[in-house]
RNA sequence: GGCGGGGUAGCUCAGUUGGUUAGAGCGCGGGACUCAUAAGCCCGAGGUCAGUGGUUCGAUCCCACUUCCCGCUACCA
């Protein structure tokens, strides 16, 4: 069994400040990281930043500062999301970097020593912002302004030489690849769409700029840049240090487990980035995953209707692991999401505080008070016992093998009806009323703990802090977080002290 | 215009390979308890499953049409 993981969030692009969407990809992303981390999978977690193009360098230049250090700024703004977020990720890849470009232009080389590459010319109504050429019919003119019609951003006359890739000879490789491989676009609501893009004819990409400098050159001609689309998503394999054979990551890594990206530009994961490979002989990635859109009240958040939720400020007023637990819990996995700060606040008091938190602090005041502040010893177990900690065991290849369908939903609703479980064992065994009889109370305590101990090993993925917290019950850290474990109903050490906790989650008043 | 997805309780969504009383969570109303963050547990109210017609012994689930929303794509010109 592979047990190498490798998953990429998008490398963002950093001309505005980070929001929500960036931090919905890339929590999602840190869940199965940690997800596949605890189930002892060995995991590279790649996140990063795409900075080349015209955008970036026309930022830079009304700032009037030079463009690596502008994007030495705003890179490291994307960083520090990373850190706020509290990503596992185990690098973090810029497109300015040195082993990025090297990447670049030896996969250029490859391509235009296979004949993937020729030189010819372009002329057409060019948009920077959405880095796409338009035709005549998809253009309007507004004060005297041409503008492309879908996106209203402005565009300019281009005529200029420029590579193209020979995109249009993989049309028939891509379907192919598509059919034998149909987990490869995700969810399979969008598979269609690409599909059908491919079917409908594949024109020759133009992959180079003349009328811009920042990005990464031509190899030999160093007139060209190289399309922004080429250059970001090699990062997936620069990462990896491809093609240097001393450094094994990329024999260790490749192909990629999974891309996690947002719908918007799954065309570009799913069409151009394998056509790419193919064309230079590349092993194609097992999955692109393209999820919906963080909206709110059923809007795209935009600041003119206000409606904006800025995952810094929230995470300020709220905390980080309420807000990723909302996002996992809330959004339908794969669809858009609408998201709201009402129902943030429902969800931490009623899943995070009343049901969570509240299990801990009762489980854990009753054991001080009856239990000597010790992990009881004289237990038993009884059928009502065996039969909430066997859950675990009897679900555990089923929860893998959604973790691998990525149904993410699943998973959290598998902890939040245990919880439910829980709350109920521990209310129906009434220990309040079995002093007398020590050794069912006893029972009882311990049963309830192992619950405790089997659900925060589970919502670690989701809310690594928290459940660490939990744990402190039990004085287990992270390293001893092992998935497996989920199946043992005697992992804790009898007779060992107890930590009492504090709150988990304070509740929010309404 | 074509293709695809969707319209299910106040809200967010699940589900039915067609079959007696359509589900969950949140929210709301009531009850019993007390270990706990006035948390937890139990009970309950609430839906003509977008509309119309058809197939069927029987449709929320199949078919047709209508309507609304969304995505992809094309084009008139």
């Amino acid at each position: 069994m592979d047990k190498n993981f490798y998953i990429t969030t998008p490398i963002y692009y950093p001309s505005a400040k980070p929001h929500m969407g960036h931090a919905y990809s890339s929590i999602i992303a840190d869940f199965f990281a940690r997800f596949k981390k605890i189930d002892g999978f060995n995991v590279h977690f790649l996140t990063g930043t795409d900075e080349h193009g015209l955008k970036i360098q026309r930022a830079a230049e009304v700032k009037n500062v030079d463009t690596l250090k502008f994007c030495d700024e705003i890179s490291e703004t994307f960083r520090k999301l990373s850190k706020t977020l509290n990503l596992s990720n185990t690098d973090f890849i810029r497109t300015t970097e040195e082993r990025h470009k090297k990447t670049v232009q030896y996969l250029w080389n490859i391509l235009e020593k296979n004949d993937e590459i020729y030189l010819s010319k372009y002329s057409g109504w060019y948009s920077v912002s959405d880095e796409a050429f338009y035709n005549e019919d998809e253009i309007e003119t507004i004060d005297g302004k041409k503008i492309a019609i879908n996106s209203k951003s402005e565009v300019e006359w281009v005529d200029e030489e420029s590579y193209f890739f020979r995109l249009s000879k993989w049309e028939k490789p891509l379907l192919d690849f598509y059919e034998k491989n149909p987990d490869f676009i995700s969810p399979k609501s969008r598979k269609n769409e690409i599909i059908s893009f491919v079917k409908s004819g594949l024109k020759d990409l133009s992959v180079s700029r003349k009328s811009f400098s920042w990005g990464i050159k031509v190899p030999n001609n160093k007139d060209h840049i190289i399309y922004v689309w080429l250059d970001a998503l090699t990062n997936y394999i620069s990462a990896l240090n491809y093609p240097n054979k001393e450094n094994d990551l990329f024999k260790t890594f490749w192909p990629a487990s999974i891309h996690l990206i947002g719908k918007d530009i799954l065309r570009f994961h799913a069409v151009y980035w394998p056509a790419f490979l193919l064309a230079a002989k590349i092993e194609l990635p097992k999955k692109v995953y393209g999820h919906g859109w963080i909206l709110s009240g059923d809007e795209k958040m935009s600041k003119s209707k206000g409606n904006i939720l800025d995952p810094l400020e929230i995470i300020e007023q709220y905390g980080l692991d309420p807000l990723r637990y909302y996002l996992i819990k809330e959004v339908s996995f794969g669809n858009d999401g609408n998201i709201s700060q009402d129902r943030l606040e429902d969800c931490i008091n009623s899943d995070l505080a009343n049901n969570f938190g509240n299990l801990c602090q009762r489980v854990t005041a009753f054991a001080m008070n009856n239990c000597q502040g010790l992990i009881p010893k004289d237990i038993d177990f009884e059928k009502e016992d065996l039969v909430i900690l066997d859950d675990f065991k009897l679900n555990i290849e089923n929860i893998r093998v959604k973790i691998d369908e990525q149904d993410v939903n699943y998973y959290i609703n598998f902890i939040v009806n245990s919880l439910f479980v829980a709350n109920k064992y521990f209310n129906d065994q009434e220990p309040w009323k079995k002093k007398d009889n020590p050794k069912r109370m006893n029972t009882i305590v311990y049963t309830t703990f192992e619950i405790i101990r089997k659900i925060s090993f589970m919502l670690y993925p989701i809310i690594p802090d928290s459940a660490l917290k939990a744990l402190k019950i039990f004085e287990i850290n992270e390293n001893n977080i092992n998935f497996s474990s989920i199946m043992n109903n005697n992992f804790l050490e009898q007779g060992k002290k107890f930590n009492k906790i504090g709150i988990l989650f304070k509740k929010i008043e309404k």
